[in-house]
RNA sequence: GCUGGAAUGGCGGAACUGGCAGACGCACAGGACUUAAAAUCCUGCGGGAUUUAACCCCCGUACCGGUUCGAUUCCGGUUUCCAGCACCA
């Protein structure tokens, strides 16, 4: 009988899914293990090959753990808003609710065809009102407490989406979903005050086990700088200019101040600017450049003075010029700088072109003239009055002692990070549940009322004004206010994507839940994600957001854990054959359905694992796949050496015992390639041998049932050892049965290999180093010179160095 | 520029704490089976020198240097590539 993988693979998920083979279970005596892998975006093109790398990884823990007795929850459903569907659905007139029905069927086929153990009883949906009712309810927390508030401000906005973005969605100046081009826009928008954890996001990083790349890419994002605010008077003015620097150790140097043209004090100081013409124009021509061409002509310095304005250093009483300039951000710090030219290079660029005096402050550089010294951390203080002949970090805290105590400055933390902009314009979103009333202002929506559910609208077109499609619907944002029951008005924006996906690995502690959003029993038991996997571009989006609503509803005393997900991973990229990032224009994209037809979902798995490392890109390999086949009917033929022996063989007993080792390890440590190439190898010792014991296929099918289930299943049901696999606790290796009775050492001289020898395992140094001394080995290889030295390594090597 | 990561055969990749470099797979070559091909099975497979053959020898983990009995692994420096950030004061 050959190797129907159709056959075998249908029938299996047929079991399962009519089981509920992998549903968790409600029993919370058992320890829990809950691993995590992002939902997808349900999509129109379906699954791509990279998404299964998580999702089968994951499997493969998640079987595992079952195995070694967890109560294993790994739920999967779908992050379905979002602006793709809406586009779908305006071009073909179709609902997106229905475009979204569509899309999940498809990937739910796809998911299932792969043999995946979720908990499919646990699968969500972030359009279903159900569930968003509960976005909402977080969302409404969030106002309660001060986290989110309406502001005019200039957001990013997608010219072509007509949308406005997080700054986390723009990049490289342009939007990060259909790449259109980025302007800056005055709009009124719903804001989320995430700033506000920025320490605690960076802190608590401690506290998880995230690779480094994650920690290192959100510690970066979030962006803390320790410096100092500092004032300066204006000559013959009572305003002042506080500046924000890291480095008020060269407050000495500091020959002009700079202000971002959108500064206010430009306009209180508009009556003494004796060329405020100049300078406004300066401010419409900055305000006209996206950010994108503000950063991109960074080449070229440009700025106008403001005559007739003149700050005071105030450590050494110098008047100084005031600049404007789009060199310097609004966004950041306090918008206007001390600048340093001998020590700052943009500064230096600057003070050259507009000819101001460049001073050395700290010693050590070549001619600061021609160039800046910014290498400074180790230099010596000069020309700087009191802090003269300082160490820099000496300095720095002198200065900050000297500013506090005059009161002309503070230590001052900045972040990098910004308020999360959450409003968006279009229709496929949740309402943001908020109703705006001429007496009260903005006032919730009763909690009884949620969902405030979508309004069936014939078109969800976006406006050119920027107005969300809801605006048009009269019916629907004509309310009356919730407090004091005078006519008044809906919110019209809805919330971005990652609303949804903010808080989703709660709800599926307790995806049924209609009286809270996850109880606390339930929330208690199962939080937080013990294992959450998934691609670095969320890093500085979904993950950081998700952080941050945990955080939140940790300090409301709703969730038990400061952290979400306790270790976090990331697995490399899939790219196509040709090594480039898969995409329809480069026609290099592989369909699973296809791999799944033609090897079957087995096959399909073990591929993903034996890929590559997982943590790196790689590329996809049509021959690596029939290798991948090839080894699964090596396994199917196994079958035909099996003799009626129950154990292991004596030739094979070390090779089962170092196999279980070695496949469990490197599942825990995600080096999946390595546990399959074990498993690879010990098909070849089966053949080699010529026969395998019922216990050694029995062990042997355990290992692989994580990675390729239906095979496995099938053989170990065909030969009635009983049960299913899936229910069977992992194997039991012995240590000492890992290693050999004899053991193979090296024999080197000066580290090249000379001869080989085996001695018996389990001697020590000295046992060895007599034994092989013993054996005569030595004089043999050393031909006659005379041995110096002897280097034992218990049960590797012995090393002699010789001289002559 | 800053932050993080990587560089090993024709290819994907192994090598846990410094101890036999190239596991496992792919590709390729030769052989068996076959009328033939495919599939399958067996053998070989970093480079070089040498040889009837085997043994043996030399070089080799991006590059230069160091530490060490011994370095893919540790240290200093250089180059290239990937990812993220980027006028962040």
């Amino acid at each position: 009988m050959s190797y129907n993988y159709t056959d075998i693979e249908q029938k299996w998920q047929k079991k399962w899914d009519e089981n509920n083979t992998f549903a968790a279970s409600d029993d919370k005596s058992k320890p829990k293990y809950y691993l995590l892998v992002e939902f997808p975006y349900p999509s129109g093109q379906g699954l791509h090959v990279g998404h299964p790398r998580s999702y089968t990884a994951l499997d493969i823990v998640a079987r595992k753990k079952r195995m070694d007795g967890y109560n294993v929850l790994y739920p999967m459903g779908w992050d379905a808003f979002g602006l793709p569907t809406e586009n779908f659905a305006i071009k073909n007139k179709i609902h997106p609710k229905v475009v979204t029905e569509n899309n999940i069927a498809n990937f739910k086929r796809q998911l299932k065809s792969l043999g995946f153990s979720f908990d499919w009883t646990r699968e969500i949906n972030t359009t279903d009102p159900n569930y968003y009712k509960w976005t909402q309810w977080i969302f409404l927390k969030l106002f309660e407490k001060g986290l989110a508030y309406k502001q005019e401000m200039p957001i990013n906005w997608c010219t072509s989406c007509k949308v406005g973005l997080a700054n986390e969605e723009v990049v490289g100046g342009v939007c990060e979903r259909c790449g259109g081009e980025v302007i800056q826009k005055n709009k009124s928008q719903w804001m989320l005050k995430i700033t506000e954890y920025a320490q605690k996001l960076i802190d608590d990083l401690d506290q998880t086990d995230y690779i480094d790349k994650v920690k290192a890419q959100q510690k970066n994002w979030i962006g803390r700088s320790e410096g100092a605010e500092v004032n300066f008077k204006i000559d013959g003015d009572d305003n002042i200019i506080t500046v924000y620097t890291t480095r008020c150790d060269t407050l000495f140097g500091a020959t002009y101040v700079v202000l971002s043209p959108e500064h206010e004090l430009i306009g209180k100081l508009k009556d003494k600017i004796e060329n405020y013409d100049e300078v406004k124009a300066y401010m419409a021509e900055a305000a006209k450049k996206t950010e994108f061409e503000r950063t991109e002509l960074a080449k070229d310095k440009t700025g106008v003075k403001l005559s007739g304005i003149m700050a005071i250093n105030p450590v050494n009483n110098a008047k100084i010029p005031v600049f404007i300039s789009d060199y310097v951000l609004t966004t950041y710090g306090t918008g206007a700088i001390m600048a340093v030219p001998a020590h700052d290079t943009r500064d230096h660029e600057f003070a050259t072109k507009f000819g101001l005096p460049i001073i050395e402050v700290v010693a050590g550089g070549e001619d600061v003239q021609k160039e800046a010294y910014t290498d400074t951390y180790t230099g010596t203080m000069v020309n700087s009055g009191f802090i003269t002949g300082k160490s820099v970090d000496e300095a720095i805290s002198a200065m900050i002692d000297f500013l506090e105590k005059e009161g002309i400055g503070k230590r001052k933390v900045n972040f990098k990070l910004r308020d999360w902009v959450f409003s968006r314009q279009r229709y496929w979103g949740e309402p943001i549940p908020l109703v705006w009333c001429e007496h009260c202002g903005w006032v919730p929506v009763d909690e009884k009322d949620l969902p405030l559910t979508l309004p069936e609208v014939e078109n969800y077109e976006p406006t050119d004004n920027g107005e969300s499609p809801l605006a048009k619907i009269d019916e629907w944002v004509n309310t009356t206010c919730p407090k004091c029951g005078a006519p008044a008005k809906r919110e019209t924006d809805t919330m971005p994507q990652w609303a949804g996906s903010s808080w989703y690995f709660l709800r599926y502690m307790d995806p049924h839940n209609n009286e809270e959003f996850v109880s606390k029993e339930n929330v208690e038991y199962w939080a937080p994600v013990d294992w959450y996997n998934g691609g670095m571009e969320h890093t500085t989006l979904h993950l950081l957001y998700s952080r941050f609503w945990h955080k939140f509803l940790y300090d409301i005393g709703v969730v038990p854990t400061a952290e979400p997900y306790k270790k976090r991973t990331s697995h490399g990229m899939i790219l196509g054959e040709n090594g480039e990032k898969m995409s329809k224009s480069r026609g290099n994209v592989v369909n699973p359905d296809d791999i799944v037809n033609e090897f079957g979902a087995d096959t399909f798995r073990t591929y993903e694992m034996f890929i590559g490392a997982f943590d790196q890109a790689t590329p996809w390999s049509t021959q690596g796949v029939k290798g991948c086949y090839r080894f699964l009917e090596r396994v199917w033929a196994l079958q035909h050496l099996l003799v009626d022996e129950e154990g292991y063989s004596k030739e094979l007993e070390s090779a089962m015992h170092k196999a279980i080792k070695k496949v469990g390890e490197d599942i825990e440590r995600m080096k999946f390639n390595t546990a399959i190439a074990t498993l690879m190898a010990l098909v070849n010792d089966f053949n080699k041998v010529g026969r395998i014991t019922k216990g050694e296929f029995k062990t042997f099918l355990q290992l692989l049932n994580p990675t390729a289930p239906h095979i496995t299943e099938e053989l170990w049901a065909m030969h009635d050892f009983g049960g299913e696999i899936a229910y069977r606790p992992w194997p039991e290796y012995d240590e000492s049965k890992t290693a050999s009775d004899e053991i193979e050492i090296v024999l080197q001289i000066g580290g090249r290999v000379k001869d080989k020898m085996m001695i018996p395992a389990g001697l020590d140094k000295a046992a060895m180093e007599e034994f092989v001394k013993a054996s005569g080995k030595l004089e043999e290889i050393a031909e006659g010179k005379e041995i110096v030295k002897v280097i034992c390594v218990p049960g590797k090597l012995v090393n002699l160095v010789v001289k002559g």
